[in-house]
DNA sequence: AAGACGTTCAACCGCGTCTAC
DNA sequence: AGTAGACGCGGTTGAACGTCT
């Protein structure tokens, strides 16, 4: 055990590396090699220790050192192998060759981890994020995730597969959201600061179009039967979500009308919103929402071009008279969990 | 133009593990 | 088997640089 004495010693030199010392460093294993990183720096003529010599030899010096940005497949194996092997990032760095752990290490926490969490994936899980945070940054998570599903090829399969589950967050926390508003406001007159026309115009327009949540739903459903195999089981169909047990149907009186189709089912929470599970076994209630049910045609028939699907929860009436946009953040702090 | 604020990344720190004795 | 030196890893820091106001 023990810790290693040698940064304890006193004069030794801290702090950024001088030209001329790399050169020595350079210098010196190019001949000798490092051998004990202990005893290099006496003979090497440097007044550092070794433990910051070996540093600088493998995070910098190094001759086979890949420097440079990192490339969306570099990126994608990152993540791919984060969600394998978690924080061990010499393990990692084996798998990218050029680059070293503390690079690798860096950029995660610089760009990937951000990247992620926008994507509303725990960079510590790779799993959806299922508390408020998320929900406080709900927009740019819409706006990442939503331009996320019309990806090009840049990105692999890993970050791919990881965005189509953000699209499925989209569609819990909306339905979470919106039980909350509904339940505070059943018989449709809502706080009058909420503007539900703002919140479907504005921070949820990601969100309009049901066919693309069906889309992505489709889409995560092929990557988790397909190569990934992480589900624990069969994954719902394309057109039926599951839910957990304490999901629930609103009465109907409480739900939205669906223009013309009175058997169409939207979901909600009961309590605090939670995340879909792709994990069939905490399922009881299975809540089919039909794709063809959703006909864009029937539906948008009274509206012009921002009609969707979801139009119909404009005619809830919760429009703010005084024109109020609210973020999200208001929002969120006028609903009682 | 300049100060505030945010981001990046090289380098340090401290702990755990390995290994020689 | 126990001990201590050495090494390696992961978390953290802080200076340099970039961007915003």
């Amino acid at each position: 055990m023990g810790r290693s004495p040698c940064c304890d010693e006193v004069g030794v030199k801290k702090g950024p590396w001088t030209p001329e010392e790399d050169e020595k460093l350079i210098e010196y294993i190019k001949k000798h090699g490092h051998g004990s990183w202990r005893h290099l720096p006496r003979n090497a003529g440097l007044n550092r220790c070794g433990k910051s010599c070996r540093l600088r030899w493998t995070n910098y010096l190094r001759p086979d050192i890949k420097r440079g940005k990192f490339s969306e497949e570099e990126e994608g194996l990152i993540i791919h192998l984060h969600s394998m092997l978690g924080n061990k990032w010499s393990l990692i760095s084996t798998k990218l060759p050029g680059r070293t752990d503390n690079e690798i290490k860096n950029h995660w926490n610089t760009h990937l981890k951000k990247k992620l969490l926008l994507m509303g994936i725990d960079p510590v899980t790779h799993r959806r994020r299922a508390d408020l945070e998320l929900l406080a940054n709900l927009p740019n998570l819409l706006a990442a995730s939503n331009s996320s599903t019309r990806m090009t090829n840049s990105w692999d399969s890993a970050l791919q597969f990881q965005a189509d589950t953000a699209n499925l967050v989209q569609v819990q926390i909306l339905q979470g959201l919106l039980q909350v508003l509904m339940a505070s406001s059943p018989n449709s007159n809502a706080s009058p600061n909420l503007n539900m026309n703002n919140l479907l115009g504005s921070s949820l327009a990601p969100l309009r179009n049901i066919a693309d949540i069906l889309q992505a739903n489709r889409q995560l459903e092929a990557l988790l039967n397909g190569s990934f195999g992480l589900a624990h089981g069969s994954i719902p169909s394309a057109s039926t979500i599951q839910m957990p047990n304490n999901y629930q149907s609103l009465p109907l009186q409480n739900q939205p009308k669906m223009n013309g189709n009175e058997n169409q089912q939207l979901l909600f929470h009961s309590t605090t919103p939670s995340l879909v599970s792709a994990s069939p076994e905490n399922t009881t209630s299975v809540i089919s929402l039909k794709q063809e049910q959703i006909n864009s045609n029937e539906i948008s028939a009274a509206n012009s071009e921002s009609s969707t699907p979801i139009d119909p929860w404009d005619a809830l009436n919760l429009s703010d008279p005084n024109g109020a946009d609210l973020g999200w953040k208001e929002i969120l702090e006028q609903i009682s969990w």
